[in-house]
DNA sequence: TATTATATATACCGATCGGTATACCTTGTC
DNA sequence: GACAAGGTATACCGATCGGTATATATAATA
């Protein structure tokens, strides 16, 4: 199983081009022809182009949960202190050279209905993004994980969005500031 | 001057289709279609879809932005109250049997690139949103009305994205949990 | 009544869409 | 050396894309 490399490169190809482009506005032949790949290896990985999508989508979940998680180590080594970089790692990500906004918002836009597979699967991601804010915020102690978690889940949603929409570079930090306030709440040694 | 009766049809029925399916995915024959108009009309009224996009977009940002002072205004009479609604209206808006997020986040997520006219055009209606909730807040007798704005704003664009990619119906009232915070601690009389 | 604006239906344009078919070329393995 | 797996290039499919052209009907206005 050497879990071919060609693969590999229609999926990170297609992940940069549907991110940068959207979803229905990139064409199967752009992204065969910017990965270098013939159409019948195409489709011999992929047998539709929705099938790729939900390949991408699934392998941006886990690119950017991990880079997420490895970022908030990287800002903070307590419990307490790994709660609140969450904000931190959102800002890197807001600020880097690469930033069109949530893939998984963007693509929950172009596919609106709540039962369509791929939405679906945004809807898991977001699922999963609050699985780990709340282990954060369970270890740093507060008093009720499950809402601490979906309050700074909604300001990070949010602020991604004002971000991404009108440009504010510092949507992360204002979305901090909000946040620090309900972590100091639910968190009695804060 | 009788504002084309036509151009009406159109701007709705392709307002309609471009929030439910998106901008890319909705062809113009589509629309046409919908419109019960004939295609020379259509590009009678409209030079090219480019220009049917642009003119959704403001009129949805007329629309909305009406609607939602409206929906305020009858929720609240007293400037405190009033700047509180603005969940209440959120609230109402996702409930709504037409809810499919925010037409401009949306339209953001297909046109990702800041200087896209679209783009531009959600940016500026999020500023206008700014504004009003502003105004709101600067009438409660907020300490700081822009900063104030700017925070519940984000509330509201994170409840939204919550409440559309997770289907979450209560998004709004987990906001307004948080903005209750805010604004009683800006408004010094709440 | 003649003209003009606005509508209609329909056929068409070249380009691109997602997807398939054919034929040939490597490359490692038995 | 034979053979399959997986690659290439290219041509093609019908459908749809955004947009134009033509020829005709209708209705208000000069």
């Amino acid at each position: 199983m050497k879990a071919s490399i060609k693969r590999e490169q229609i999926i990170n190809v297609a992940l940069n081009l549907f991110y940068k482009d959207g979803f229905n506005a990139t064409g199967v032949e752009k992204i065969r022809e910017a990965a270098e790949v013939s159409k019948k290896t195409l489709y011999n990985h992929f047998k539709s182009k929705d099938e790729l999508i939900l390949a991408v989508l699934r392998r941006r979940d886990e690119q950017f949960r991990n880079n997420f998680m490895r970022a908030v180590e990287r800002f903070a080594d307590t419990p307490n202190g790994r709660l609140e970089a969450v904000f931190d790692a959102a800002h890197e990500w807001f600020n880097g050279n690469n930033f069109y906004g949530c893939m998984f918002i963007n693509a929950s836009a172009e596919f609106t209905a709540l039962e369509n597979p791929f939405h679906i699967v945004c809807a898991e991601h977001k699922k999963l993004m609050h699985q780990y804010v709340e282990k954060l915020a369970r270890d740093a102690g507060a008093k009720d994980p499950a809402k601490l978690s979906e309050q700074l889940n909604l300001l990070i949603e949010g602020a991604t969005v004002h971000a991404h929409v009108c440009g504010d570079k510092n949507a992360a930090l204002k979305a901090k500031e909000m946040g620090l306030v309900l972590i100091e709440d639910s968190v009695l040694g804060a």
